[in-house]
DNA sequence: ATCTATTTGGACCAATCTACTCCTATTGGC
DNA sequence: GCCAATAGGAGTAGATTGGTCCAAATAGAT
């Protein structure tokens, strides 16, 4: 079904909480609260976050997670990578760890690096203020996705 | 990790060697000899494109697969489809028949659709030919992805 | 008409992955 | 020193996948 995992999705409706409040540093708890999110999927996915360097964590009392770049500054792809890995659509991209299992007599070796890019390229070119777009405006819409915002 | 599934990969290959002998009935046992792949699975691939209406199987004695329209009028966006469904890479698209469980609080409804398009049209615009080119020569190269084939 | 090769459609199972939870260690502020 | 919160890991139940198998339908050959 060319699913991207659960994860992501929590991650940019994360993320846009946090973006919702840019000067404030919002626990795993609370960020929980206000998305209707399990709680402690939450925590997994702002551990991932952090990880991936999109988020800073501050621990202790009165701590809590900050965006650590503006989000238009953030692409889709970021969060995808850092929540999903690195996006290899599948097995036979040059990305990916294990090898297709034919690949010494498979005819269409690499075909699919085109495509790879291709998707690759969809998600770096939008931002996470470009998903926020309806509610804040940040910026312009994007360019190259006129037909998706009749 | 963004994983088109496994069959989708077989798909592609399967429809390859269908397309390298365009005038030959081919059996699943056939394919799958010459593909090297599980010739179970290849045998549900083929039943999975032929209800998709991407080739055209003969019952009885000497039957077998053959492609529907030429290599150039097949897209990759087609054998997705009909091997895993609708393109929906998350739960929050308009195509998806689960709905997300956060929509009614969720901030983010419908942003993910302007992504899904992106990567449906990045799909539709490779060809089974355009995957084959490195072997034969079907038509000139893709326009739209340049940076993918140096 | 009968026989045989082959597709079709369905159900079926084992392995894997996912979403989710929980526990412990570490860190910083009060 | 104590409390609040992250960091990092392990662990589990459920869903999904890749792969197999078998009965039924069908078309060509004898
Ligand atoms: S299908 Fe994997 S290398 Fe061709
Ligand atoms: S995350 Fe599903 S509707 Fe927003």
């Amino acid at each position: 079904m060319l699913r991207l995992s659960k994860m992501t999705d929590y991650g940019v409706v994360v993320m846009g909480r946090l973006a919702s409040r840019p000067d404030e540093r919002q626990s795993a708890a609370d960020v929980a609260a206000n998305t209707g999110l399990p709680p402690a999927t939450v925590g997994q996915v702002l551990k991932a976050l952090a990880t991936g360097g999109l988020v800073s964590g501050t621990r202790g009392a009165q701590g809590g997670y900050l965006l650590s770049r503006r989000p238009e500054a953030i692409s889709v792809a970021e969060i995808v990578v850092a929540l999903d890995g690195p996006v290899a659509i599948t097995a036979c991209v040059e990305g990916a760890d294990d090898p297709c299992s034919v690949e010494a007599t498979c005819l269409l070796k690499g075909s699919w690096d085109a495509v790879n890019i291709a998707i690759e390229d969809a998600l770096k070119q939008v931002t996470l203020a470009d998903m926020l777009a309806p509610l804040f405006q940040f910026n312009p819409p994007p360019t190259e996705l006129r037909e998706a915002t009749p």
